[in-house]
DNA sequence: ACGAAAAAGTTGACCCGTCAACCTTTTCGT
DNA sequence: ACGAAAAGGTTGACGGGTCAACTTTTTCGT
């Protein structure tokens, strides 16, 4: 608790404390322009609609809901986003008879190539992230993730 | 773009990969929100106006300009945050006779006290953070950062 | 010392993401 | 089997954050 740490530039209360969140924060917004980037030169899609397109390549005949929740985005946003990739014909909806509710999503031949096309580029960029580290620092980097969330989510105290 | 997922419950192309920006989008979402609830809970300042108040705090008479660039937000963010602040009374500027462009900016009184009353518990809550890991582990947790920090300022490639 | 360029800040437009309200359809308890 | 509650989804409103255009003031090269 000390913060021995003083300088002509003056100073902040936890100099070196803040760093956490701020440094989370900065290496967040870097990741999403770094990807947003990428998606940018190799066929366009938007951030979130690329992510859509993960989980519709990965799940086949999906729903929004589903997709809200495996994505952790707000269904509000995915609701949105999906209509967009409608619009720009990426991906069809077809109603389930089973449940008027929902309609089941698909991509369609040019979301399928328009996803091929960026595809490579992001998961060349996943893995040059991965391999910025080595294998335990890997390891240790996720159980921190972990713990971050773990004292994130209580929400006593303070 | 062969495709040959198949399975009922379906698979992600990179099961794991994925995890990094996913898990680090979520943290930072998640620790967002804490440090907002928190803010609220105790003054109710936005987390923005709290950042401002920060770099006030640890220097006296800055300016929107240099507050945007320590804080790493546009400075568009934080031209409208002081507004709001000042409007809210928290802090005041005064004209700087050598330079007519910037304006030096300095909390009121009332602005101490709401920092001051919402400092105690946001430092509790990141002392937290830092407790959640051990020094070794927070060491490499920085390293990494930088690590990843560097990747994704790569704007080649991908 | 004059004009060009740069710096500080403001503003408007826009996208992202969240929240709450709402509608429709389905489920479930009694 | 009926009404209440829950689930799926859509929409509107709003705050957060970025980008670009613009104004004013200052700096700097020649």
């Amino acid at each position: 608790m000390d913060n021995s740490q003083s300088s002509q530039v003056g100073q902040l209360e936890r100099p070196l404390e803040q760093r956490l969140t701020y440094r989370l924060a900065r290496l967040h917004v870097k990741l999403n322009a770094q990807a947003t980037r990428v998606l940018r030169q190799h066929g366009g899609l938007t951030l979130v609609q690329w992510r859509v397109l993960v989980m519709l390549n990965a799940f086949t005949e999906t729903t929004v809901g589903q997709v809200a929740s495996m994505t952790r985005f707000d269904k509000a946003l995915i609701s949105r986003t999906v209509k967009s990739l409608i619009r720009a014909g990426f991906v069809k909806a077809r109603s389930d008879d089973s449940d008027q509710r929902q309609q089941l999503l698909s991509m369609t031949a040019s979301g399928a190539r328009v996803f091929g096309e960026a595809a490579p580029h992001m998961y060349a960029r996943q893995n040059a992230l991965l391999e910025s580290m080595d294998a335990t620092q890997r390891e240790v980097m996720f159980d921190a993730l972990d713990r971050l969330e773990d004292v994130a989510d209580r929400t006593d105290a303070f």
